[in-house]
DNA sequence: ACAAAAGTGTTAGGCCTACACCCATGA
DNA sequence: TCATGGGTGTAGGCCTAACACTTTTGT
């Protein structure tokens, strides 16, 4: 029977959310993606995301899609940029928020539903359905400027964790080499890291230092901002 | 008889674009705002918006509906976030993706089919109609955060200027005042400045010299970015 | 004569950058 | 013993911030 049943006086678009979500494996960032079961694009890798419900926001269609698809749950995800081209989808007129998200890797229990999404490198990527590429490129760039901006890390972390892997996840994002005498410093500086433990007495100084996140200095500086000069 | 022409398995959002518009008087940023003709919010004053059509993208959209409420042409538009919140509208579930311009005040011509058109200085807007007054304030945010990391003043200053205009632009943005010196030298240096007439001889120092932005170095900065540390 | 606006330079402190050596370990 | 990774300090340059006086004009 005839199943259209939402009726409008005038054209409406049909409203999707769509996430990037960033994960660092200790060398390399990865982005998850799912692999697609249904036309179009079947077969096809693609991010994470769906139709809006009508009673949703963005933001929550983008956080449930997640959790669906990938069973990460509470992800906060950020919105980013509203991708509208008139023919970004096949199928009708979709109008895409799109959103990212940083979480760590452990987060992810590969097995369950989530058997189609799987953790690719920057340079495995293959190339994505619909206009995902276009949306990845745009939120890697976003990441870029932002990290620059505020604290990442704790989010993209395990809880304690070495300089070197901090100095590792910040030259994957900016694709960038740095002094380690000199991130050293700055990192110390900004008040952000704790020594997660003191070094036992006895041991070598070949066993670096592990450090945790100050939660309060953490959440104060990514309040108020600060500048990052690389 | 039935207007209802266009249907869907599943209900959609409409889809809407709004812009803020940011505009210098030499003293205090405006924001140009337009008076509302019709039900709903009829007589309050709202963001230039309107709905999107099935062919055109939300930035299209935001441009189309400028020109019409306001009379502005090719007006550069950047959108900065988009709007879901399920009850925003009280006709219907709307999705806004709203945007920012900054123009020259010079550019909107009152008295044409844009009288409903008017320049609100900051601490004279009103409260506004949807949720404008969230989107407003978002996108002064966004604003502040632009101008410390590129250059702005040419889309809002006129052609020539003094020092001590584009000094009062940056304090009414960023609220705060600066030491006139040290925002010469800073300026100075950054090469995007040129004199635009040489003092006349005879001129004295009272009055002060005029200025225009060097396209070239203007343009490069833009798209490379610096940091200004106020 | 006084208030208001424009123009101009210096100094001190902080931050950024570049750079080299030692130690311990595992191969 | 050699290669690798971790830890550490300093010196020079640049940028920033703070700061005062002179000139001219309009009132």
């Amino acid at each position: 029977m005839d199943e259209l049943k939402y009726s409008y006086k005038y054209p409406h678009p049909a409203m999707a959310s769509d996430c990037v979500i960033f994960g660092f494996d200790g060398v390399s960032i990865r982005v998850l993606l799912i692999q697609r079961g249904v036309e179009p694009f079947k077969g096809k890798w693609a991010l994470p995301g769906g139709f809006m419900n009508i009673d949703e926001t963005a933001e929550e269609c983008a956080r449930r899609e997640l959790e669906e698809e990938t069973g990460l749950k509470n992800t906060v995800v950020e919105q980013f940029y509203t991708f509208s081209e008139v023919g970004r989808d096949p199928r009708e007129r979709v109008v895409s928020v799109a959103h990212y998200a940083l979480v760590r890797l452990s987060e992810v229990k590969g097995g369950d539903d989530a058997s189609m999404a799987r953790w690719f490198a920057q340079e495995e990527i293959p190339s994505l359905a619909f206009d995902h590429d276009h949306i990845l490129r745009m939120a890697i760039s976003r990441l870029k400027e932002r990290i620059c901006f505020e604290p990442i890390g704790f989010e993209l972390l395990p809880e304690v964790f070495t300089m070197t892997e901090l100095q590792n996840l910040y030259e994957a994002i900016l694709g960038i080499k740095f002094d380690r005498r000199n991130f050293y410093n700055k990192m110390l500086k900004l008040g952000i890291l704790s020594e997660a433990e003191p070094r036992p007495a006895q041991a070598s100084r070949r066993v670096p230092l592990r450090y945790r996140f100050n939660a309060m200095k953490y959440a104060e500086l990514k309040q108020k901002g600060f500048r990052l000069e690389f």
